[in-house]
RNA sequence: GGGCCGCUAGCUCAAUUGGAAGAGCAGCUGACUCUUAAUCAGCAGGUUAGAGGUUCGAGUCCUCUGCGGCUCACCA
């Protein structure tokens, strides 16, 4: 495209060309490393160690020296006369090179060729400059891809948003801190899979293609089966299949996958989400509860070392037992609006306007609640909450309470001002179920919005006869997002949802 | 989808009221045997996101388009 940088493209070219000249392959098939750059500064440090307790202090090359054979990314590069000093870097970390007399003819041409970015292999004793930083004095230099194209800025990193995701393999090698937080999101799942399976969790596979889009409510993406002739849903959520496999027999299952949901994206949302279901027969809402403090205290506790985290300008505290909260009181606390005392849409929403809220008249009862929550209650969750027992007809999956059939055993958990989790006791009434998803499509047909057909496959799974069952939702991303203290959810997936680059 | 803000060299950023488009890094040439944001000397590098308009003159003002960010709406 423009002058310069076709440049340098056509420079490093030229030194692709120099270099088959001379026979060599600039792209080789293989190179077998001994150490990673870390292993190789730990070895130096033992090494020290032991010749320490031996002799007096020396510093410097000699024979007994261990060699290693390093492989990585030149980061740097720096000519003095007769010697260059580069930085090679791993994914373990990195360690300077000293390239000079050690050197054959042929091997200096190839140094002369290489350039920051480019892939090479060395071999050498490793020793310690004047300055004491860990250097591997080479006597053999392969170069292993070549790099046609120049880095970002090696001081500032690369700081525009829309190349950081766009290129994220650039963004990884230039800003390090975005490469830790993507170590510590896999480590987070790890230490949630290891969580789960010590309690006797199956980890299952559920499909993405599903003739109706179940389990939550949301605008799904459309797909087309060509061989079937048949128009597919991506899941908006695991929740049906997973209860069908508790029908099944199996008491305890999990799945960690990723959700797609056709909405609106923002900080806290990607079209393509990971999310955690669980379900576990013979629990209610109460032993959820308590698994999801004790899961979340505890991956913190293993993936940070301290349940104490540091989210934005606030410290939160994972340590259990977290508050707990009866949504009515939360609503009443932070608004003022006691919604037991406004029973239809209609008072509600009259209550709300006097709030100076803008209010959509299309919205029903539960929605309205929902809005009072993400409006007063959500943003003042910092540390963890659980919300409890929400009005029925936004929760046509939940049980109802022994006690109160206008509520049903149903918590969010919150923290950051995000909600986080979402878990009921499951609903397991067949005849009951049929009847809250007839009542759900009649609200959202009154509404004038699209109505999904009721999975009947999943209602006659239902009425074989499904245990009682306790069921958790946990937004994988919003956790990461928390535990890594970032504030937007682009920065915790590796390559967030973008309008296509024309 | 609405509102606000942004887009200048490969990267990070300047450019006074509308008055000659600049620097650092990266690159190229040269010097230098312990540097590490190496240093020193020199060279080169631009469709100012795109299109149109106002003006003697536009990176700067106006309109439209594209992409991004924040925010609102949407969101069990």
């Amino acid at each position: 495209m423009t002058s310069r940088l076709e440049r340098i493209a056509q420079q490093r070219r030229q030194k692709l060309d120099r270099i088959r000249t001379r026979g060599i392959n600039p792209y080789p098939h293989r190179y077998h490393r001994s150490h990673t750059t870390q292993e190789a500064v730990a070895l130096l440090k033992q090494e020290e160690g032991e010749r320490e307790t031996l002799t007096l202090r020396t510093r410097g090359l000699r024979d007994s020296s261990p060699s290693v054979t390093v492989a990585g990314r030149i980061t740097a590069r720096r000519n003095m006369g007769k010697i260059t000093f580069m930085d090679l870097r791993d994914s373990s970390g990195k360690i300077q090179l000293l390239c000079g007399e050690l050197l054959d003819v042929d091997q200096n041409q190839i140094l002369k060729e290489i350039d920051i970015g480019d892939i090479i292999g060395a071999s050498g004793r490793l020793f310690r400059t004047k300055t004491k930083e860990p250097t591997i004095a080479v006597s053999d230099l392969t170069l292993l891809a070549k790099s046609l194209r120049p880095l970002p800025e090696k001081w500032h990193g690369l700081s525009d948003v829309d190349t950081r995701y766009r290129q994220r393999y650039l963004d990884l090698i230039a800003n390090t801190e975005v490469k830790e937080t993507f170590q510590v999101r896999s480590r987070i799942i790890t230490a949630i899979r290891q969580f789960l399976n010590q309690r006797g969790f199956l980890e299952v596979e559920t499909p993405v293609l599903q003739p109706s889009a179940g389990g939550a409510l949301a605008l799904p993406f459309i797909t087309h089966h060509h061989a079937l002739d048949q128009d597919f849903y991506l899941r908006i959520a695991t929740e049906l299949h997973l209860k069908r496999l508790i029908i099944g027999g199996f008491d305890k299952v999990y799945e960690l996958g990723r959700i797609f949901r056709n909405e609106g994206i923002s900080t806290k949302h990607n079209p393509e989400f990971t999310m955690l279901e669980s379900y576990e027969a013979y629990a209610d809402y109460n032993d959820v509860m308590k698994m999801l403090e004790e899961m979340v205290s505890n991956i913190s506790q293993q993936v940070l070392g301290t349940d104490k985290i540091k989210f934005g300008d606030n410290i939160i505290k994972f340590k259990p037992p977290w508050q707990r909260l009866s949504l009515r009181q939360a609503i009443k606390e932070y608004s003022g609006i006691d919604f037991d005392q406004f029973p239809d849409a209609d008072s509600l929403r009259a209550e709300m306007l006097k709030l100076k809220m803008e209010v959509d008249p299309q919205k029903d009862r539960g929605r309205l609640i929902d809005e009072l929550i993400s409006t007063f209650v959500e943003p003042n969750l910092m540390q963890p909450t659980f919300l409890l027992d929400y009005p029925v007809e936004m929760s046509p999956l939940a049980k109802v309470k022994p006690d109160d059939d206008r509520l049903v055993e149903r918590f969010e958990a919150f923290a950051g001002g995000m909600e986080i989790a979402n878990a009921f006791t499951e609903l397991n009434d067949p005849i009951e179920q049929r009847q809250r998803f007839l009542q759900q499509q009649k609200e959202r047909e009154a509404e004038g919005e699209m109505v999904e057909s009721i999975d009947e496959d999943f209602l006659l799974a239902l009425e074989y006869g499904m245990p009682p069952t306790g069921g958790l939702g946990v937004g994988i991303d919003r956790l990461v997002m928390l535990l890594t203290n970032q504030q937007s959810i682009r920065e915790v997936i590796l390559f967030p949802q973008l309008r296509e680059k024309t």
